[in-house]
DNA sequence: GCTCTCACATGGTGCGTGCT
DNA sequence: AGCACGCACCATGTGAGAGC
């Protein structure tokens, strides 16, 4: 089973559309989540189509933040729990039977909305009874280790975010590949690299998936 | 003096719309 | 379809202030 999370900043121009095609070729993932899609949740149906998977769930942007989409492949079993503006929550059924939780989710910047969405995951998490994939934007770094160039992140806010996965018993899965996920696209100096985006898994997930891996996509 | 946080200005980027 | 323009969003850079 192979998952696609891409934060795409914007999904409503053709090129974009076009790079999300070229990856789906390439990757042939069986769910993918799209964060960041800027645009209205309707809009999603077309980009499905284009894309031919079979099923999709969109949360629209708020105006032009934010927004997200689940989409996934024919003969794979997604059920959508709930959602939000902060996250999609699906159980997916695997072919031998065994599901498993996954939670797609959208991190705040501004500090009160970014507590309104750790509220939000807490309350998912007392609903899963499964293994718990959590792929997020979480717009957060756990260390000095995770971005590189520019200011430092407030030691506060990377404590918090730490807190936060310890609480939900969510443990970090460290990417075969690469390490950054996010960069600012300016030259020399002025570049900004950081590991906002990340897959967080609970412990049974662990055990039940030993092979487990986490790939930088480009 | 150092570190951290906050507010504001700035620049890069993407979407929506209108025009050709 | 391609282009230009305006608008909106977001991260960065800078300076000021608070706390140690």
């Amino acid at each position: 089973m192979k998952i696609l999370c891409w934060n795409c900043r914007g999904v409503g121009n053709p090129a974009t559309v076009r790079e999300l095609k070229q990856l789906l070729v390439v990757n042939v993932p069986d769910i993918i989540f799209l964060c960041e899609t800027k645009i209205h949740a309707n809009e999603l149906s077309r980009i499905r189509f284009m894309c031919r998977m079979e099923g999709c769930f969109a949360v629209s942007s708020d105006r032009k933040s934010g927004g997200m989409a689940l989409m996934w492949r024919e003969g794979v079993n997604v059920t959508i729990q709930n959602y939000s503006k902060y996250h999609i929550d699906s159980v997916v059924r695997r072919e031998e039977g065994e599901k498993f939780r996954f939670t797609g989710f959208y991190g705040q910047t501004e500090p009160s909305l970014r507590n309104e969405a750790w509220d939000m995951l807490r309350r998912v998490k007392n609903t899963v009874n499964e293994g718990w994939i959590v792929r997020g934007d979480f717009n957060a770094i756990l260390n000095d280790s995770e971005k590189d160039g520019g200011r430092r992140k407030s030691r506060a806010g990377m404590d918090e975010f730490g807190d936060i996965l310890d609480e939900l018993s969510l443990r970090d899965v460290k990417t075969f590949n690469g390490w950054f996920t996010w960069s600012n696209n300016r030259e020399g100096n002025r570049m900004v690299k950081e590991r906002l985006d990340r897959f967080v898994i609970s412990d049974d997930i662990m055990e039940k998936m030993p092979f487990l891996v986490s790939y930088v996509v480009r």
